[in-house]
DNA sequence: AATGCGATCAACCGCGTCCAA
DNA sequence: CTTGGACGCGGTTGATCGCAT
């Protein structure tokens, strides 16, 4: 309430984009590059809300895309990043070069979750299910939030896992990629530690 | 061959955060 | 210091596909 909506929706498409949408789209930010979302679909000449372009443009345009299975390395790297990170995917998606925190996400939802199951493994926790202790595995989710890595009581999670977190560049061989600088996240934006401006810079 | 159902993926929505004025 | 606009993120929905019956 009270918030101006992104876009005026009175005149704007929704749904599954067409092949000359993106054709617009991709033409447009080969000339102009990324950035200001929301003067782009004018500018483009696209019938589409700013915010609906970029997602576009993130999840399926980006030339750098990885697009394709999963591999069994990304999958058990997407459960050690989410055992610390939780629903972080923007950050989990920062650490698997062409993989975007949609396609994480729905990937996560549709294959992991089970995988995990099978397992006997809390997806949520990433704690083993135990059935007859049932409080402890199935907790109440009022203090899912699922943010920190850690469980309300301070223990890790996943104690009995090796996070060594070498979450760094995981592939040095996609200079391409956009590295998520984790200090923005961790609430260290501008620290010493942060190369965020460094990294922007040309 | 037709239908139902679950799985998957693309896209939207609302909220939180950042940053310039 | 405050405020409002813009961006980015995570959750959720809806359409489509493929398999089983």
């Amino acid at each position: 309430m009270g918030r101006s909506p992104c876009c005026e929706k009175e005149h704007t498409n929704k749904g599954a984009w067409t092949k000359e949408e993106d054709q617009r789209l991709i033409a447009y930010i080969r000339v102009n590059g990324e950035g200001c979302w929301r003067s782009l679909p004018k500018a483009a000449g696209l019938l589409r809300c700013g915010k609906s372009c970029r997602l576009r443009w993130m999840n399926y345009l980006r030339p750098d895309l990885k697009r394709g299975n999963f591999t069994d390395d990304e999958d058990e790297l997407i459960i050690r990043l989410h055992s610390l990170l939780g629903n972080k995917w923007s950050l989990i998606a920062g650490q698997l070069p062409g993989r975007t925190d949609n396609e994480i996400k729905n990937y996560w939802n549709t294959h992991i979750k089970r995988k995990l199951l099978s397992r006997g493994m809390d997806p949520h926790t990433h704690r083993p299910l135990t059935p007859v202790d049932g409080a402890a595995a199935s907790r109440p989710s009022s203090s899912d939030d699922g943010s920190s890595g850690a469980t309300s009581t301070g223990e890790p999670r996943c104690p009995d896992l090796n996070l060594d977190l070498s979450v760094g560049p995981p592939a040095a061989d996609t200079p391409t990629s956009h590295p998520v600088c984790l200090c923005r996240h961790l609430g260290l934006r501008g620290g010493a530690a942060c190369s965020c401006r460094q990294a922007d810079s040309p």
